[in-house]
RNA sequence: GCCGACGUAGCUCAAUCGGCAGAGCACCCGCCUUGUAAGCGGGCGGUUACGAGUUCGAUUCUCGUCGUCGGCUCCA
């Protein structure tokens, strides 16, 4: 069962069905035994550490955590005490007992808690939740006891922490968090754990997490040769090795020809600017953190870009337009530099350089909800070509309190243009959910968010609705009546970045590339040197026939051959004797071990030429 | 950027209390001539991330820098 866990501020349009059919979290057995553990948890960390203040401690996705503030440092070494009372505590069959009060009341119990009062005051006065976000109505205020511990708690807990199994909780891991999730409050030591019903599924959770490490692509990259990051280069800077070349080559390839099909115009632009263009922009303003430091040449800065859209909007602006133009689509596999936080980079998910799926539609009011949803029609294409089946379409909004800051300052367009997407996508009936505060800084946009193998989750693709930057371009086309008219810019990335869509392929498919996108689509094993020959003949000619083929000619046995072949991942093994040699035929094995005998060759290279030009999903 | 942990050969990992830095794989050279996931032998490979400090002596202890990892913040 899939479990939606909805973070606040968020609405929920259509749910997949898959969702649609489950209970909601917070009513769920699992989501009071994981609460009733954060609260076991807080009880044996204050025994070990009386001083410490205590915050909150929701459950989570697959487990709880609680937020300290301690006076000393504790470790990772630390949690196994911890642990072990949590353990005593449930044993010893305490009751959760609930009492509703004032917030003077709450006041005196939580007197030493100044997070503690902090919450009673946002519940109190402001309306604000545990996280600090505003309440639509002024919650009743609880507290929860159990033993010696009492928290300002909401519930639901178990009943007695008998309910809870021993064996089906462990405590993960230690990490810092910002009090209310804002960097200008202090850190906090966040303590992880998981809870479970039975201990089996705490077993099974945790061989999942291992054999989701073992898919995980900074490991699967590196054992197979895709791309590394040197020291001497810099963080966030991957460097695209021979295998992973091949396979941004071939996502490139497949982006064009989408888009010359679509009507795409592809075009090119350099990766430097002077500092006028992001001026004019708005990059620098609203996106001036994200950019690496300006470089100056006779006394003009230049930027390296964090974007292409500035330039794509030049080429729009280079001649007068007509409506009979529009759409104008530009589109190019760019390169743009942004300059992340040295904590936020993970693997190729998350770059500093990075080469992007990028276009720029620019179109009429008119058009807008077509051109829209012509880009969600490509999304659902690429997605079902790749069997990308878990994802979540979100649409992102801006914040009235981001309005001036991260957010250009137009309130009615804001609305509109968000209105707009939300219509488009209702009438296309995708399925998707809003979420505040999470729009570029010149429009709405439909992220598709996905996890990463550890269950990071990352936006994929995107698409956005650009209202304010053409109109800083002074960007026209000229309308039926002969009139000047601003058009509408749709910023759309559907393959991502090469970085972030090659993290996210190899984790999705585990290493195992369709024969596409292999970077070694066979590899020819002779059994013994006799048909070293042979072997070499059939490299040959398979690379004649467009096929990426190697011949293994080394001294190892067929054996080892057939296992650095296997770990590789290389999806057809010809494995070729004497009898082969003589009969002009290849004994064929298959990533997935299984064997086909007595093929002839001319069979085997059309086979391969046809799953290649279908992109075929199966070997 | 912040909190915490970690950094030994190309890779995966050892090295007791501070006392000569080691193994497997990979790579190179031989031998073996093999039928669907590791044949055998030999060789090469290190300023223990970098820089200071403590010490007779530092992979080991201390400090700093860089990088990586788990999170937070942020995001294609």
């Amino acid at each position: 069962m899939y479990i939606a866990l909805v973070p606040c501020g968020t609405r929920v349009f259509c749910f997949s069905k898959e969702i649609e059919m489950s209970d909601r979290y917070e009513d769920s057995p699992l989501y009071r035994i994981r609460h009733s553990a954060a609260h076991i948890m807080a009880q044996a960390v204050l025994e070990f550490y009386p001083d410490a203040k205590y915050t909150i401690g929701p459950p989570v996705e697959n487990g709880f955590y609680y937020d300290f503030e301690f006076s000393q440092p504790v470790t990772q070494e630390d949690l196994e005490k911890i642990e072990k009372r949590m353990r005593q505590i449930i044993a010893a069959g305490h009751e959760f007992r609930r009492k509703a009060l004032s917030a003077e009341e709450a006041r005196q119990i939580f007197a030493d808690q100044p997070y503690k009062l902090e919450l009673i005051d946002g519940l109190e006065k402001g309306g604000l939740d545990e996280y600090g976000n505003p309440l639509t109505e002024k919650p009743e205020i609880s507290i929860y006891q159990h033993d010696t511990f009492t928290d300002l708690c909401r519930g639901p807990h178990v009943e007695n922490t008998r309910q809870i199994n021993p064996s089906a909780i462990k405590l993960m891991s230690i990490a810092g968090a910002y009090w209310r999730g804002d960097e200008n409050n202090k850190m906090l030591t966040r303590i992880y754990g998981t809870a479970w019903q039975k201990p089996d599924e705490l077993k099974n959770y945790l061989a999942m997490l291992e054999e989701a490490k073992k898919r995980d692509h900074r490991k699967l990259g590196k054992e197979l040769e895709i791309f590394i990051f040197d020291d001497e280069v810099g963080p966030g800077l991957p460097l695209w090795l021979p295998n992973g070349g091949i396979i941004t080559e071939q996502l490139e390839r497949l982006a064009k020809e989408m888009e010359e099909k679509a009507g795409y115009s592809q075009v090119r632009t350099p990766h430097v600017t002077k500092e006028d263009l992001f001026l004019r922009s708005g990059h620098l303003p609203y996106y001036a953190e994200s950019m690496y430091p300006p470089m100056e040449m006779d006394g003009v800065k230049y930027y390296v870009k964090p974007m292409n859209c500035p330039m794509h909007h030049k080429i729009f602006a280079a001649r007068p337009r007509s409506y009979r133009e529009l759409p104008i689509r530009l589109a190019e596999y760019g390169t743009c530099y942004r300059y992340e936080k040295s904590g936020e980079l993970f693997g190729l998910m998350r770059v500093r350089s990075m080469q992007m799926n990028d276009a720029h539609i620019y179109c009429s009011e008119e058009q807008f909800e077509s051109e829209f949803m012509g880009v969600i029609d490509l999304y659902k294409k690429y997605f079902d070509l790749f069997g990308i089946e878990r994802f979540k379409m979100r649409l992102s909004l801006h914040s009235k309190a981001g309005l001036g800051k991260k957010y250009v300052d137009n309130e009615r367009l804001w609305v509109k243009t968000e209105d707009m997407v939300r219509r488009a996508m209702l009438n296309g009936g995708v399925p998707f959910v809003e979420v505040e505060d999470e729009a570029a800084f010149y429009g709405p946009k439909i992220d598709v968010q996905i996890w990463s193998a550890i269950g990071r989750e990352f936006t994929l693709a995107t698409n956005q609705v650009d209202f304010a930057v053409p109109e800083r371009f002074d960007l026209k086309f000229v309308n039926k009546e002969g009139g000047e008219e601003t058009p509408l810019c749709i910023h759309r990335a559907p393959l991502s970045t090469h970085e972030r869509m090659v993290g996210f392929l190899i984790e999705h498919y585990a290493g195992a590339f369709p024969v596409w996108l292999a970077p070694e689509q066979v590899r020819v094993i002779p059994i013994t040197d006799a048909q070293s020959e042979y072997a070499g003949q059939l490299e040959a000619q398979l690379r004649e026939a467009g096929v990426r083929a190697r011949a293994d000619l080394g001294s190892e046995r067929m054996n080892a051959k057939i296992r650095a072949a296997q770990m590789f991942k290389v999806p057809y093994m010809l494995v070729v004797g004497a009898s082969e040699a003589e009969a002009g035929t290849v004994s064929l094995r298959l990533r997935d071990g299984s064997q086909e005998n007595n093929i002839p060759v001319a069979a085997f290279v059309s086979r391969v030429q046809e799953k290649i030009r279908s992109r075929a999903s199966v070997l």
